[in-house]
DNA sequence: GGAGCCTACCGTACTAAGTACGAGAGCGCC
DNA sequence: GGCGCTCTCGTACTTAGTACGGTAGGCTCC
């Protein structure tokens, strides 16, 4: 009873807010978001349900504080360099952040409270195509663009039915059965080129990106188009 | 005790699977999915908990039933005509529907089989692409980057902080206090564009929408470009 | 015209999950 | 050497999903 750690049965590193967000996340990858309950929470962390309620008022605030703490993961563009690569890059890394945390997705419609490092994102984002000579009104434009593109495109990998090759095959005979009368061009797309070993969805995002990046590169003032 | 009614109070109409998930869209659209229960959807439809149990397995049914519906709502592209034209009334009738059913967007990610008005629209819109004269690889390609940003937006727009005009002014007040340090671009795109009377960032919907039409245009087979 | 059955609906009750309330344990401070 | 503060937890209440079985009215077939 003397020792240092009386109540603790291991050496548990001591609770707080970042480690309750960062258990929440853990479960909700390993999971789903279904599936973080307080409860889970709690046993992932190693603790008693209550206590995690002295880091987080509710659950509401550990959805908002993990969407938050995801949103952070994705790299910044930078404000000097390259408009289009600086652009590309985070694109790229917010896709990925977004499919290794697929549930943010879904979160992200019912926050409408954005976090610190949410805020701080738009500004990098905003900023980096100010810098590079793009409008305040076209910077709105393209910012809109691009997002809805980057988080529309992973919303679709996240609830496409085919995401692990186990699955491919279940989906092909389901397909099969069913598509070929009913549903001729959406069979015709299966069989000839996404059932197709190999194919892989995701690779579809850089070349709609590009897409978008050139479309964009068109429309800069042609005062701010060479800047380097 | 003679009459036709024995049992229900009003002369309500008799449950099915049909009135269930219209039911529940209902309850969705007014109160948000969080409160959609099955206790709140019996409540709306004037019966007790478990009648609805007899035409839905469960409440994961209800949710891939009503995504469905929703799907249901969008018009059809049609396979004749202008391809150009038909995939432009699909997707600002899918941003309508999606910013009708905002809840819909965070269920697409957790709810992985479709249904069949999913499959159905699948179909027509590749069905379109097709017809215009666009290979099957670029029709995976013009599909993935459409849906994208119809999706993206719909997204984008359902967790924007300020869609009706009460909370703009919230908004306002809480940019003004917070940001104009730590984020500059932020407050400079706040104030000089989103905040001034008559901004509306569904606008922003058709200006993308548009920017990647004149893409995609630019990328069809030149023998079918002039199809018509 | 009644026995059986089917359909639609509901009552009861169990389980999981969010969380209010307050207690107790260790610890620093006067 | 008691006081209060911080962290953690035990208990218990509430809401929500839903298993299980009941019941009432109508239909069928003799």
């Amino acid at each position: 009873m003397s020792d240092a750690l009386s109540k603790r049965p291991d050496q548990r590193a001591p609770l707080s807010r970042e480690r309750v967000l960062r258990g929440a996340i853990a479960v909700a990858d390993a999971r789903g978001v279904g599936s973080l309950t307080i409860r889970s929470l709690a046993h992932e962390l190693g603790v008693k349900p209550m206590s995690v309620y002295h880091y987080v008022a509710n659950k509401d605030e550990i959805l908002d504080g993990i969407v938050d703490l995801v949103f952070g993961e994705i790299e910044l563009p930078s404000l000097n360099g390259d408009w289009r690569s600086q652009i590309r890059r985070r694109a790229i890394s917010a896709r990925r952040v977004l499919s290794r945390h697929p549930w943010a997705i879904g979160l992200m419609e019912s926050r409408t409270s954005p976090g610190p490092a949410t805020l701080r994102h738009h500004d990098a984002f905003i900023g980096t195509l100010r810098q590079a000579g793009f409008s305040v009104e076209m910077t709105a434009h393209a910012y809109a663009l691009l997002d809805s593109y980057v988080y529309g495109f992973a919303l679709q990998e996240a609830s496409l039915p085919f995401n692990d090759a186990k699955t491919v095959t279940e989906v092909a005979v389901a397909v099969h059965r069913a598509s070929a009368d009913e549903y001729p061009y959406l069979f015709e797309m299966a069989t000839e080129f996404i059932l197709q070993p190999g194919y892989d969805f995701g690779n579809e995002f850089e070349v709609g990106l590009n897409v978008i990046l050139d479309a964009l590169t068109r429309s800069i003032p042609a005062t701010a188009a060479d800047s380097s």
